[in-house]
RNA sequence: GACCCCGUAGCUCAGCCGGAUAGAGCAUCAGCCUUCUAAGCUGAGGGUCGCAGGUUCGAAUCCUGCCGGGGUCGCCA
């Protein structure tokens, strides 16, 4: 960055010079990673910030304010930093020069839409799994947030860096999948003319069946019906979780979502036992006993029984109890399931683990880890995001939806009514671990009510700029990069007004937000920082309605108009980048 | 009973690995349209960051306890 940042990211740039000047006072790395830059609030402070001196001052045994002193006097020498300044306990702010903010935009034209891409992630495999829905039903509308969660997340993730593998498991094995093939069968029935009358208790009453049953009925007609009961419950059930899973795939793709993998629950036993696999592994590390549990301390236990089972000790992990891994039938629990499911993670060389669960799974996220920690002797790290529930509403009012009735909104019905950007941007503007709601009505508003619309007006907004430009410079290319080159060389000191400035820096802040995002797996900061993007694009925008010589496209200057849209393509290009990261598309007109 | 999440302006929410005087939108009030999309923008008022301790140069942020709201619990997936 000596006069021009060798990296597109500043605050890396800056934060190494920092790391430079402050190393004859480190003695171990661990200070070392406390070492912040940031940008501070208050513009006085200067451009950047940094705590170096108070997070050291303790181990160099020195002061902070002199501590600060040594290490600005050695920041005072770099040709990027105009200012140094100590101030209040120990902070060291500085002043960048001022071309520093138009070589960041500069080199973040350059990067194209690779702005922003960083190896934090050094090509390590990360398997992330979402959705994961029990495949007896069509999607509904709460699987939305945790499939958008972690697509996004997922490309977040390959954006730092990460080789990404994005899976769904599919519950395909256990009671819920015989109760489908049960209720299949009986659709089948129907389907050849046979008076069924109400569904039973205890089966899926959703017409969506009706079409398995036809399924069925044209390929194997009356023949189904004479195969024992056993093979006849296989078919149904192989069929109608085939068509189910295709169900889901299409509602899935409508939002935009798409998987590496999807793997088979049933897979893990359908030849040899890989639960009984998963189980004996635990066992050899003396993770697994038979024991007795402590009766449940809630609720009717009056089927309680005390007896002896196969437990796994998650207490050694943190967990409250230890977990079983048998029914007393003799079958694995699902919580065995996982296990070896996420043992087959572990096996294909993921280290890096996250799940994506609904917020009633959370009281499962302790036995998992500790499930993962025991399996891979401590290599491997779960994660588990917890994605909270939303509430669908409509102008205000709950939609209502009785689940006795069977009548629950589905994912597609959302996203044929309000399109699949306002889900997307919607679900992902607020952390996932709060409640959210989403208002029907408001996602198809066109104003900055609605942060999506907002967005993706400035994106607009800026493709407007250049086709407006077109007029007085027909020869400015259409394409993102020939229009990069054409603005090569733009007097970029000339964007000194406040709102451009602001702007360049809200630029040059993109690449450490995508790394903070992918870091701590929180999707949601990217979409704050695109509205406050779009929002000082907006601002600035407007302040040309009162101040003509703020407008981008000045008639009789050529050189500050190439400067300007240097400025619009940068804030175009980002919001592309983001809008895409979140899986929203960025449109050219609205 | 235990565990998880939440508690920040009247409302809806941000607050990055602890940082300097806690931010935005809505709503309220006062303004801005012969001009690149007013589908927008500018400004003002408004907060004991649930409460009480602790950790330290420094706490909305970390720890402990309480209060309030939501969720989960069992060989159900």
């Amino acid at each position: 960055m000596s006069a021009a940042p060798e990296s597109a990211h500043l605050f890396a740039a800056v934060l190494a010079r920092i790391r430079a000047a402050v190393a004859p006072f480190v003695t171990s790395e661990v200070e070392l990673s406390r070492v912040v830059v940031e940008s501070p609030r208050d513009p006085s402070h200067g451009d950047m910030a940094t705590n170096a001196a108070m997070v050291l001052a303790k181990a160099a045994g020195r002061r902070p304010r002199e501590l600060a002193e040594a290490i600005a006097e050695t920041l005072r020498a770099d040709p990027a930093i105009a200012k140094v300044d100590v101030a209040g306990p120990g902070f060291i702010n500085l002043t960048l020069r001022p071309q520093v903010w138009g070589e960041a935009l500069r080199a973040a034209l350059e990067a194209g839409s690779d702005y922003g891409r960083s190896d934090i992630g050094k090509g390590e495999p990360v398997n992330v799994e979402y959705v994961s829905a029990n495949p007896t039903g069509p999607m509904h509308v709460g699987h939305c947030r945790g499939a958008v969660f972690g697509d996004a997340l997922a490309n977040l993730l390959a954006f730092a860096g990460y080789k990404v593998t994005r899976e769904y498991y599919i519950n395909d094995a256990g009671a819920q999948v015989e109760i489908l093939a049960r209720s299949a069968y009986l659709r089948y029935r129907e389907a050849l003319g046979e008076e069924i009358g109400p569904i039973p208790e205890g089966l899926y009453p959703g017409a969506y069946l009706k079409p398995v049953g036809a399924a069925l009925a044209a390929e194997y007609g009356h023949a189904l019906a004479a195969m024992p009961e056993t093979e006849r419950l296989r078919i149904a059930r192989e069929t109608a979780v085939g068509m189910m899973m295709d169900a889901i795939r299409d509602d899935l793709a409508a939002l935009n979502v798409h998987f590496d993998v999807f793997f088979s629950e049933r897979s893990l036993t359908d030849g040899e036992d890989r639960v009984a696999a998963a189980i004996e592994a635990l066992r050899r590390r003396g993770k697994v006993y038979e024991g007795r549990l402590p009766p449940p301390k809630s609720g009717a236990a009056e089927d309680w029984e005390d007896r002896e089972q196969t437990l796994f000790r998650s207490t050694d992990f943190g967990d409250d109890v230890d977990r079983p891994l048998k029914k007393s039938d003799g079958s694995y629990t699902y919580f065995a399931s996982d296990i070896a499911y996420h043992k087959s993670k572990v096996d294909r060389g993921f280290r890096h683990l996250i799940d994506v669960w609904g917020a009633d799974h959370g009281g499962y996220v302790k036995r998992m880890q500790a499930a993962v920690q025991a399996l891979s002797g401590g290599t491997a790290r779960l994660d588990v995001k917890i994605v909270q529930l939303v509430r669908l509403l409509r102008g205000g009012e709950p939609v209502k939806m009785s689940k006795r009735a069977g009548e629950f909104v589905t994912l597609r019905e959302v996203v044929d009514e309000v399109g699949r950007d306002a889900v997307r941007f919607d679900m992902l503007f607020r952390k996932n671990d709060a409640v959210l709601d989403f208002d029907l009505a408001k996602a198809i508003e066109a104003s900055r009510d609605n942060p999506v619309f907002y967005v993706q007006y400035g994106h607009a907004r800026g493709q407007s700029v250049f086709r407006q430009a077109r007029a007085e410079f027909p020869d400015l290319p259409e394409t993102p990069r020939e229009r990069v080159r054409w603005l090569r060389g733009a007097p970029l000191e000339r964007l000194t007004d406040p709102a451009e400035l602001d702007l360049m820096r809200r630029i040059a802040l993109y690449p450490r937000l995508v790394e903070g995002a992918a870091a701590t797996h929180e999707p949601h900061r990217l979409a704050f920082y695109l509205y406050d993007l779009a929002s000082e694009f907006h601002a600035l925008w407007t302040r040309g309605k009162d101040l003509p010589h703020l407008r981008f496209i000045i008639q009789n200057d050529p050189e500050t108009t190439r400067a300007r849209l240097s400025l619009v393509q940068g804030v175009v290009q980002v919001l592309a980048s983001g809008l895409a990261l979140l899986g929203v598309s960025a449109p050219d007109e609205m």
